[in-house]
RNA sequence: GCGGAUAUGGUGAAGUGGUUAUCACCUGAGGUUUCCAACCUCAUGUCGUGGGUUCGAUUCCCGCUAUCCGCACCA
């Protein structure tokens, strides 16, 4: 299967049965906006709780929370998100370049006052040490005819930007006649704003004042709660902060299926430790979640780990887990050792003291942080295309199914009565009911006994139990296996163990 | 965003400037049934959207929307 038929049959797959429909598809959809259906809500929910289990639960010192999606705007002026994503773009049709609109016209103005002081360097060396530079500035007609220019583009420039008026922009830039640097040509196209954030409005009144993002991450809800969650849980160095939750990109261009969407859901975790022992726990973290990754079973070759050379702003480390999807390796979880780069600049802006006092060494100091944030849809896409396996069996016969880890399948098991009839059926629901206190199961009495199987292959429940007409008096059913097509005998005295040893939760932290 | 391509039932495909648009699988109802997509009967459901050309457009042209591929973008 190539690689581009891979991710087609996938995203088929996963509409045909109830995993991921396009948004609003009545409507034509929304640009790389999907919604999860009804087996695809129970998949990732398995996936957040089999994450929240490991990272929570599994960990003394690690504690959840769910922190709102607006947060006060102040937050991302901390974080650095406003001004690092808050710039006009134009893009060079021939050079397929993209440059800040700003920028281009500041080199502009670099390059006319380059000229000048290439005439304020003339006249020193003609007049020597007579040379009164200030007067020459404020006198010589080529320098004022200069300054004129540059005084001009400087005020448009500033009245555009004041009145958001991009098309005043690009006007200028043509009027100057600014070409691309790598083509050479003026073909541009129209300049945008790039703002990261979505903006909305608190309240319903409009203006400036209520003016609020859409969270980039979630990790900022964990940074602003660290003393919250110091305090109120009698935490100690080293400790965690875990949450799941939405945030919100305005990305540029957002595509491959779920992989890049403009609403996503991240699952970060912030461990505050002591400096100068960030090192060691970033190492920790790295392997603790390798270890995570590899419990799942969806094969050691599907992932690479690659150290980033290029740090951002506010990292000393950083490394990236990537996963073998369709379209080849890319992200998949993200760890890095944040410094104290964040607790540090809430603390400036709020003026909030952001510390941990250490009743050993009696000092008081900002921890330092290392993340792990991985994309929970990245995660569940993950999953859905290593699982989907299109295979011919020994009969010539062909079948789909999803070899998802049975633990985090969306239907655990089905239950079927070999014939419709012979009170095969209320035996198969007293079965049905014994089994649904404990997990997601599916009860089906329509077509032959194969397709049923099929059916539950191509949704990946791991496990089909089919009562027969001996199992109204041996009390035992078949079960059968998705994977291998094994059958095995099991008495139903024993089947909700038997059950959950095969797919409860657990089974994936015995590995 | 640029360039290229595509858009026909739930899925995958065929086809046409002119009567009621075709097929497979899937789905639903009934029958049959004795462990891997069996069979029979019946049924539901499709030309993305808005314009234009035309006597007539699902078909040709243009815009929009969405998707795919490449480039670019992705602290």
């Amino acid at each position: 299967m190539s690689a581009e038929d891979g991710l087609k049959k996938v995203i088929s797959h996963a509409k045909e049965y109830g995993f991921v429909f396009p948004s609003s598809e009545i409507y034509d959809g929304l640009s790389a906006a999907y919604d999860y259906g009804q087996l695809g809500s129970e998949l990732k929910n398995n996936l957040k709780q089999y994450w929240w289990t490991a990272m929570v639960r599994m960990n003394d010192n690690i504690v959840g929370i769910d922190a709102a999606i607006f947060m006060h705007p102040t937050t991302w002026k901390a974080s650095g998100h406003v001004d690092a994503f808050n710039d006009p773009l134009i893009d060079n049709k021939n050079s397929k370049k993209r440059y800040r609109a700003d920028v281009l016209i500041e080199e502009f103005i670099g390059k006319i006052e380059s000229k000048i002081n290439k005439d304020v360097a003339k006249g020193k060396k003609r007049f020597g040490d007579d040379f009164n530079e200030e007067e020459f500035r404020s006198t010589n007609p080529n320098v004022l005819r200069r300054q004129q220019k540059i005084d001009g583009i400087n005020a448009k420039f500033k009245a555009a930007m004041d009145a958001d008026d991009l098309a005043a922009v690009k006007a200028l830039i043509e009027e100057l006649e600014i070409a691309c640097p790598i083509s050479g040509s003026k073909n541009w196209t129209d300049v945008r704003q790039f703002n990261l954030m979505f903006k909305t409005e608190l309240g319903a009144v409009s203006g400036d004042s209520g003016v609020v993002y859409l969270r980039p991450e979630t990790a900022q809800g964990i940074f602003v709660n660290y003393l919250n969650v110091q305090k109120s849980g009698r935490m100690k160095l080293p400790f965690g902060i875990a949450q799941i939750g939405k945030a919100f990109r305005n990305e540029i261009i957002a595509r491959q299926f779920i992989f890049r969407m403009r609403e996503f859901e991240q699952m970060e975790m912030q461990f505050f430790v002591k400096p100068g022992t960030q090192e060691e726990w970033y190492n920790h973290w790295k392997e603790a979640r390798k270890s995570w990754h590899a419990s799942l079973g969806m094969g050691d070759e599907n992932y690479r780990f690659h150290d980033h050379i290029k740090l951002a702003h506010y990292a000393d480390a950083a490394c990236d887990i990537e996963f073998n999807f369709p379209m080849g390796f890319k992200e998949l979880e993200g760890i890095h050792s944040r410094t104290d780069f964040d607790l540090k600049s809430h603390e400036e802006h709020s003026g909030k003291k952001l510390r941990f006092f250490d009743p050993e060494s009696k000092e008081s100091f900002i921890p330092y942080v290392v993340e792990t944030s991985i994309g929970l849809d990245r995660l569940f896409l993950a999953v859905l295309s290593n699982a989907y396996t299109e295979e011919t069996l020994d009969s010539g016969a062909t079948r789909t199914v999803l070899s998802i880890p049975p633990a985090i399948a969306p239907i655990k098991a089905a239950v079927l009565p070999l014939i419709k009839k012979d009170g095969l059926p209320e035996k198969a629901k007293e079965i049905l009911d014994l089994l649904r206190i404990n997990h997601n199961v599916q009860y089906d009495e329509k077509d032959a006994i194969g397709r049923r199987y099929r059916r539950q292959d191509a949704i990946g429940t791991p496990l089909c139990i089919t009562v027969d007409h001996d199992s109204l008096n041996d009390n035992a059913v078949t079960v059968r296996e998705r994977d291998g097509m094994t059958q095995e005998r099991v008495a139903i005295a024993d089947l909700a163990s038997y059950v959950d040893s095969k797919v409860g939760m657990h089974t994936l932290f015995n590995k």
